[in-house]
DNA sequence: GATTAAATCTAGTACACACTAGAAAAGTCA
DNA sequence: TGACTTTTCTAGTGTGTACTAGATTTAATC
């Protein structure tokens, strides 16, 4: 029993480990099963599928991702400013993004390459993911700590993607750090939100 | 002369359709030849491979993002303010990659999944595209109207980060316009840039 | 050490893909 | 119409993919 386990943890690894860095495409089940010296036919006692197996490692990343963010926003004090939740929610999700396991990089980095049935399989996912930051702008705008006049949907959509499209660009070799890039999303984006004095027109939407 | 321009122009409008919907691998010959009435070998008298013709629409694209930007900036008066230039040209670039036709479109939807040769065949195309955005954020620091603490590179692929990403949830059906998910990004980001009273903490990188 | 179960391998299948060669058709112009 | 060019089609090739069947090896148990 030990062995298969091990034998299936370093099949996922291999897996996150491709999809992050080539992509869906590109990772194929004889690649796979070369990084880790198999055959390829030997990756079907594990799974029954490329795609199962894909699925598992999204699966992976995105309760990585959502652990993330739950535990750092856990340890907020009680009577705290939402900005700060904000602030606290953007570094754990940039931190488990770009500085994380391949896992979560997985979940970006394939996200609008999988074929339907994937796609479809993690978008309750993604929706739950986004609940987290629906309620942290709600909560935001409710206490008056954050602008009202915008569309919170679109923002939170905004968020997520200038996080998100960082993978495309943040080289973990640089100086910038994970921690960094999430500070300077906060810096830009949530101080936009934030309410003061804005010569700057209303939008409604 | 003149069937086989027309020919060559619905295979281009065909392609860049495709990959703006479905991607790069779905994208294949086949289905491009399918799509305007053709056997998939006759694409082949029109362009010598699948990534030439793929390579031609990304050059388009490119073109007219820059194109839709240079023009809306020319558009300016000659004492803009700094951010008057970043919210035009976050509005132009929204238009132009969320509600303009689909060779922007296939630009961002297809950006991480093309073949290494692809890749780097545009790398050119995106830097100079990326100067645009470095001159308008460094106008706006130099002028005093931007704030000068964060890192210009990072702020410059946040912005278009969020916007390029819009491209995975933007539904041109919903009520919300292209030009809407630009002025909220400039609400949120360059309002966050904007030199004001920030309690919050100066970030050095 | 023999027996059984677990895990991997060898050797394939079927299919979709990009692409080619040469015949056939469609268009052009005297 | 007839000669010629341009364009498209038919019919394939080779390659890489996910995946399967069954033999073979490795590990665990008595």
């Amino acid at each position: 029993m030990k062995k298969s386990d091990r034998t299936r943890q370093d099949i996922l690894d291999a897996t996150a480990s491709s999809l992050a860095t080539a992509g869906y495409t590109a990772t194929t089940v004889k690649s796979i099963a070369e990084t880790i010296g198999m055959q390829d036919a030997s990756i079907y006692y594990h799974f029954s599928s490329k795609d199962e197996l894909v699925g598992e490692v999204l699966d992976i990343g995105t309760a990585r991702a959502v652990t993330a963010v739950d535990q750092a926003l856990a340890e907020l004090q009680d009577n705290h400013d939402p900005r700060e939740a904000l602030r606290v929610a953007i570094i754990a999700h940039a931190e488990a993004v770009l500085g994380g396991g391949d896992y979560p990089r997985a979940n970006v980095r394939t996200f609008g390459q999988l074929p339907p049935d994937l796609t479809h399989r993690h978008r309750q996912g993604h929706r739950n993911y986004g609940q987290i930051w629906t309620r942290l702008i709600d909560d935001g705008v409710e206490s008056g700590a954050l602008r009202g006049d915008l569309n919170r949907s679109v923002a939170r959509l905004i968020i997520i993607g200038a996080l998100c499209w960082a993978i495309e660009w943040f080289d973990a070799g640089e100086e910038v750090s994970a921690a960094d890039v999430g500070e300077h999303v906060f810096q830009m984006v949530v101080n936009g939100l934030s309410v003061g004095e804005h010569e700057s027109p209303a939008v409604s939407v």
